[in-house]
RNA sequence: CGGGGCGUGGCGCAGCCUGGUAGCGCGCACCGUUCGGGUCGGUGAGGUCCCGAGUUCGAAUCUCGGCGCCCCGACCA
């Protein structure tokens, strides 16, 4: 686990000028992200490990409903592009080889996936499956916007169903509901699941699960258990619109604006008609497959996550997205004997498993918390000279600000991870 | 794609109108100071003023062209 003074963590105090978006802001303060383009970013050392708690989480709740995690190109050729029609969209990169080979760099991977599920599916026997990958997707968009949130190059994770008929997507669907449920409550995000425009992917339904925060691009329409996307919640029955006003039965809905972070899709033949993809049943009968997509964004909910609970100290992560559990702040200098207490709970921590930061740089007191309340990670520990005097660890809950009752200094490390522990399970 | 704004050391900005060869705060390096909430003082390093062309004795500043970035809207797996 690393020492800040070895650590590439690039905090500022200043935010980026044209920054508007308060996960924009705060992500490039606390020196997780930097920007090379116009949405097109880098992510730096912390930032990348929140990123991958994303997909951690994400990882295991597809692997838990039997996906198979595999990984395709994202330069293809263009003529299963073609076949599909999706050439014709404009926020798809085009580009040629030096031969003057006409290839795409992918938006999503239905092309992809379905050329070879054409090749490897011959038989019912061989259906149904989920295949999923986390892949970069390029879009040639017309206005990044807001940090991380629209970008141009960003990684999802998609997965691809294969089914025999449509009960059989319809039950892979819903399957993939209830991971994605999972998924989310897992982050600690809050969220809605809404009905969905299936639009350009085609098919026959969708739903998105949208993040409500300031900086969200679209409007949701809520009300006593119901929540959808403005563009389709005029779609459903008793529904209507007055000046700007949504109202349900007659009741009023509020509006909120959202962050798009996953959106699943009932493809059905859309794809596998073009593309060839079929299967022989009982009767030798050559019948298309039925396929379902469903996409995630990590650094969506990674930005939504910065959004929902951010405070004016910085960002307060949940404990699923932390980059790290503790941030020990030791106050002090090198050779007394704070600094030598702080080393040995650094040290018994790392040692214990737990997730650490340790700021053991030579600067002032007020950077150090100050930087600590940017990062946001959700315990902070501070070891100084009142920490001596008091025989504690002075603890600070991130969210709130909160101070938690101090940890003994001299406790037995099996006893000092016990009590780590059990506060860090009280944490949202 | 329509509208608006901006491009000057790593970050935030001033200077531009009224041309004279670049300045401030933060950060950075070093010295001292301080040591539980971005301490204080000193010294110092660091800039193709987005790019190109033009006007001029002289361009960060004026003119033309280009590029880039942000915001609003349209669009949006």
């Amino acid at each position: 686990m690393p020492r800040l003074s070895e650590y590439l963590l690039p905090t500022e105090k200043q935010a980026p000028a044209d920054a508007e978006a308060v996960s924009h802001k705060l992500m490039v303060r606390a020196g997780l992200v930097r920007q090379m383009a116009a949405g097109l970013w880098t992510w730096l050392p912390a930032g990348w490990r929140v990123h991958q708690r994303v997909v951690g989480i994400i990882r295991e709740e597809m692997d838990a409903i039997g996906g198979q995690e595999m990984l395709m190109p994202v330069l293809q050729p263009a003529e299963p592009w073609h076949k599909t029609g999706r050439i014709k969209i404009e926020e798809l990169f085009k580009l040629s080889d030096r031969k003057g080979s006409e290839l795409v760099l992918a938006m999503t991977h239905e092309e992809a996936v379905t050329f070879h599920m054409a090749q490897a599916v011959r038989s019912y026997r061989d259906l149904p499956f989920i295949v999923y990958h986390f892949q970069v997707k390029e879009r040639d968009e017309a206005r990044p916007r807001a940090g991380i949130l629209r970008t141009r190059e960003f990684i999802m994770k998609d997965a691809y169903s294969f089914d025999r008929d449509q009960a059989g997507m319809d039950k892979n669907y819903d399957l993939h509901v209830g991971a994605y449920d999972r998924m989310m409550e897992r982050t600690g995000l809050r969220f809605y699941r809404v009905e969905g425009d299936v639009g350009m992917m085609g098919g026959t339904g969708a739903h998105e699960y949208m993040a409500p925060c300031e900086a969200g691009e679209d409007q949701i329409v809520l009300g006593e258990g119901y929540a959808a996307n403005t563009e389709v919640a005029l779609a459903t029955p008793g529904v209507e619109k007055v000046g700007e006003e949504y109202f349900k039965d007659g009741q009023p809905l509020t509006l909120e604006p959202a962050i798009e972070i996953a959106n699943i899709f009932k493809l059905g033949t859309r794809y596998s008609e073009p593309l060839g993809a079929t299967y022989l049943d009982e009767t030798g009968a050559d019948l298309p497959v039925w396929m379902a997509c469903f996409g995630i964004g990590p650094a969506r909910i990674v930005a939504a996550a910065v959004e929902q609970f951010a405070d004016e100290h910085g960002i307060s992560w949940p404990k699923a997205l932390a980059p790290f559990a503790v941030h020990i702040v030791s106050l002090g200098k090198a050779g007394t004997s704070e600094r030598e207490a702080a080393d040995t709970l650094y040290a018994t921590l790392t040692e214990g498993g737990v997730e650490v930061i340790y700021d053991d740089r030579e600067i002032g007191t007020g950077e150090k918390f100050a930087d600590a309340e940017l990062l946001g990670c959700p315990l902070r520990l501070t070891v100084g000279r009142r920490s001596l005097e008091s025989g504690e660890v002075e603890v600070q809950v991130r969210r709130g600000r909160q101070q938690a009752p101090g940890l003994e200094l001299d406790a037995e490390p099996a006893q000092l991870l016990a009590a780590v522990d059990e506060l860090w399970r009280s944490l949202p």
